[in-house]
DNA sequence: GCGCAGCGATGCTTTTTGGGCATAATGGCC
DNA sequence: GGCCATTATGCCCAAAAAGCATCGCTGCGC
């Protein structure tokens, strides 16, 4: 029963194969001549073929011992990026993270957050989910995503979630250019009663329309939805058409362009809170409180900017 | 000054790792448990990460454990793989092996030996190299290649070099069905006096034009070269048109079909011995004498039926 | 032609370390 | 709270690696 092999009769035989010298490859190796020659004929004899050509001038490979040569070297680089890929994924810096996010909310923070974490650890591959704010809440709870940005989970979306504010944006009312809304600074709330919405479709975006709620419901008579968008596009086109009115977050004053003018309303509702939600069961990867870190820091230069 | 690293360590790692419970995994790899405890931990030191978490009902993967043990499952395999291909190496199976030779004079050995060789040992890749006779010589004794199959060398193509017999093939006359030498069952040498010649081009077959020469040394008048060819194809084709007629070896029986006569020559000449050239001082790989000995077996199988 | 220098192998001893055994500590579960 | 399975610890032994001294070989130079 011969003694397995081990990764030291590896190391000791790439030393002699690269010296073609015992004498040589130990004082390299800071061992003994002896106790090298030793485990290198271990190793022949573990292998069962002669590796090298002693002789008393050196040593020279066989066309097997070349062969070997090449494979010990694959194998001892192969453990260390091994081990320095484990000590990677624990210091965050190498793996995947499934990341999931509501695309509208987060054009703030989500890009050039992403950006500067892409920068800073290039080895973790973010895979990014555009989901719809329940199927992010799941994913959330049964460990398919490790964190989601986007707004605060409201009601039962939100069990066994944590949500940490990253920014919160004014609710205000989008009108096209020529809308009489369109002169006030500020826009009463009361004045919305009666206007004609132009809203998100309830199936797809049922965050929005909970916030719709929130924010219309001491309106009298309650404005009435003339049109159910697929999405943002569509929405800021029926809006400057004049189709209506829309309730949205001072987030997408970005998006809207000069197409249409963005009031905020008053009494301001309670603002729109995004930010990074995690299942509270869930584990912290290093990876992912790195990436929460360039979110927060992200967040914190755009407040400071005013929004 | 932490031990280094061993394939001990990846062993008892996957297998703990495999059975998720140290005492499990111990009495498969037949060490007692603390043994496997303590190596484990000092795999766990040495990468600096933990790999398990342990619990009095057995231990988990960490997400770092988890990828280390597909690494290390990985390397293991890789390790066992490098062993298994020097030790193929050693008994022929794996490989390359650069042979040289020459088409016309083996197209009865080497095919039927290459395709038999190939299916015996289909890790080994026979690199075929088609070359003139010196550049054959060459290669063989400049070690590019192992092994030729060719005509005996002659003269100073022959220095260095071994041959061994394989096949001895007549020397005949080709000429086309019309021919009045057609007619004759063997050819007495003298009726060649003042025959034209089809011949191939002296540059690229020298050993041709050593046959040639040797054959012909005692005919006078001395036939005359009509025309010079640059390959088989075109010489019978010269030799159907008439143009003349050409001194091949009985190997060319199977290569010229029916549109020529084939007819020995009395008295007969040396045959063409087509065997196989090594060089002295080249190392005979065990592929290569695997290859050797498939060629001495479809050598002898060709000369039991006669030829 | 002889000695010398350089190299690897061998024999023996020392040191390290892996492994075994007994047992303690842990923590969930009934 | 005691019990059970499970892992960790302490101690000792044995195996094996490393060190040391020396031998044997071979090629080179004087």
């Amino acid at each position: 029963m011969a003694g397995s092999m081990e990764l030291r009769h590896l190391r000791y035989y790439v030393a002699v194969a690269e010296a073609l010298n015992f004498t040589k490859a130990a004082a390299r190796l800071r061992v003994a001549q002896p106790a090298l020659s030793r485990q290198v004929r271990d190793l022949e004899e573990e292998i069962g073929v002669d590796l090298l050509r002693r002789s008393p001038r050196g040593v020279t490979l066989t066309a097997e011992g070349k062969l070997f040569l090449e494979e010990a070297r694959d194998l001892l680089k192969r453990t260390v990026e091994a081990v320095e890929k484990t000590r990677a994924l624990a210091r965050g810096e190498y793996g995947e993270l499934p990341v999931g996010y509501s695309p509208s909310p987060t054009v703030d923070i989500l890009p050039p957050a992403l950006g500067a974490f892409q920068k800073s650890v290039p080895r973790v591959t973010v895979r990014l989910h555009d989901l719809a704010g329940n199927e992010l809440a799941d994913g959330l709870r049964n460990g398919v995503l490790e964190l989601a940005i986007m707004q605060r989970p409201t009601g039962s979306n939100g069990a066994g979630l944590t949500f940490e504010p990253l920014q919160a944006y004014p609710i205000c009312v989008a009108v096209a250019p020529g809308h009489p809304l369109a002169k006030l600074k500020v826009v009463p709330l009361a004045r919305l009663a009666g206007e004609k919405l132009v809203v998100f479709r309830r199936q797809e975006y049922t965050d929005y329309h909970a916030l719709l709620e929130r924010v219309l419901q001491e309106v009298h008579p309650r404005p009435v939805i003339a049109v159910e968008c697929d999405g943002s596009s569509s929405l800021i086109t029926e809006v400057a058409t004049g189709r209506g009115v829309a309730i949205l977050s001072a987030v997408f004053g970005k998006t809207i362009g000069p197409r249409l003018k963005l009031r905020p309303l008053t009494p301001a509702p309670e603002p729109q809170e995004v930010g990074i939600v995690r299942a509270l069961s869930g584990d912290v990867t290093p990876a992912g409180e790195k990436f929460c870190e360039h979110l927060r820091a992200v967040a914190g230069a755009l407040g400071e900017r005013g929004c």
